[in-house]
DNA sequence: CCTATATAGTTTCCTAGTCAACTATATAGG
DNA sequence: CCTATATAGTTGACTAGGAAACTATATAGG
C-alpha cells in the first residue's frame, strides 16, 4: 500500500503554515498584552457590539466554554465589558470598554503589518487567488456563520 | 483610521481553515485512538527511522519539551520505541515498532480521505495552486528545515 | 398553571502545548 | 587534563482549549 507523504496533504501544509503566522502575530500582539483568541474577539466585537457569549462562539469556532474563560480574561485586562441582559436573565451581553476601544486601531495595524510580512513574498495577484481560495473553501464548509445577534 | 476585516487577513483566513480541516481530521484519527501530532511523529518517523527528538522537534516545529512528552506517550501505546544512542549516551534514538509501522497505511489512508472531503470542492486545477501557493510560502518563510538526522 | 425540555453560561477535569530550570553528557580551549 | 560551555532530554509551572456535568432561566404543551 502506498503511503503518501505528509507534504502532499493540504491540510498538513496548511497547519504548517497556519501555525507560523499565527506564532508569529502571537509573539507581536503579546508585546499589546493580548493573545491572538483576544484580539479575535474584540475584533469581533468592534463590528458586533453587546453580541452574546454563545453567537460569538460559533463565530469563532470555538465552545462556548473557552469564550466563558476569554471573556473572563478581557474582563479582568479591563478591555470588555460583560453585562446581563435584562430582557433574559441567563444571557450576557458583550461589549468593548473605551479601553478596549482605542486599543483596536493599533492591533489592527499589528495585524496589517504581520499579513504583509508574511504574504508579501508572494505577487499581488497570488495573494488575491490565495485568499479567495480559502474563502472559497470557508463557504463551502459553511465555517464561521455569521453572529446574527 | 480604517480598521481592516478581520476576513481581509489571510492570516485569520488560513487559522479558520486550518483549525476545521485539523479538527476534523482529529476526531477521525481519534477513532484509531491516536492524535493529529501522535500521527505526524508517527508518520516522519516512517521515513526517519531512528531520529533523534530535537531533529524531530525541528522538523515538526515543536519544542523539544512537547516531542518529550508526545514520545512519552506513543512509548506507553506501544507505537513507538526509544532507545539509548550507544555513541552518545544523551541522545536517544525514536522507531516506529511492529504495531505502530502497521498503523501508518490505515492512518495514511484516512488522512488521505480527510484531505479529500475537504479540498475537493475546490477544481482540480485549484488544489494545486492552493497547494503551490502554501509550499511556495512554506520554502520563502524556512518553514520545516529537513530533519538531517 | 405546572411540568418538560431547551438554552445561556460556568465549572471541573482532561489534554497538549510553551518556557525556563534542571540533569547528564560531550567537547573545545587554556 | 580540567574547566567552560554547549547540547540532549526531562520536569514543573503555566496557559489555552474541549467535553461533560452543573446552575439558572425560559418556554412549550398538557
Amino acid at each position: 500500500m502506498a503511503v503518501a507523504d505528509l507534504g502532499s496533504h493540504s491540510g498538513f501544509l496548511m497547519r504548517m503554515v497556519s501555525n507560523c503566522v499565527s506564532q508569529a502575530f502571537a509573539r507581536r500582539v503579546g508585546r499589546e498584552g493580548v493573545t491572538v483568541a483576544e484580539w479575535t474577539l474584540m475584533r469581533t466585537l468592534y463590528d458586533a457590539d453587546g453580541a452574546a457569549p454563545t453567537s460569538l462562539a460559533r463565530h469563532m469556532g470555538l465552545s462556548k466554554a473557552a469564550v466563558s474563560k476569554l471573556a473572563d480574561r478581557l474582563v479582568s485586562k479591563g478591555l470588555v465589558d460583560r453585562r446581563d441582559n435584562p430582557g433574559d436573565k441567563r444571557a450576557q451581553s458583550l461589549s468593548l470598554t473605551a479601553e478596549g476601544r482605542e486599543k483596536i486601531p493599533v492591533l489592527a495595524a499589528i495585524a496589517d503589518a504581520n499579513d504583509a510580512d508574511f504574504f508579501n513574498v508572494l505577487s499581488t495577484q497570488d495573494r488575491a487567488r490565495l485568499r479567495s481560495l480559502l474563502r472559497t473553501l470557508i463557504s463551502r464548509h459553511g465555517i464561521n456563520r455569521i453572529p446574527v445577534d
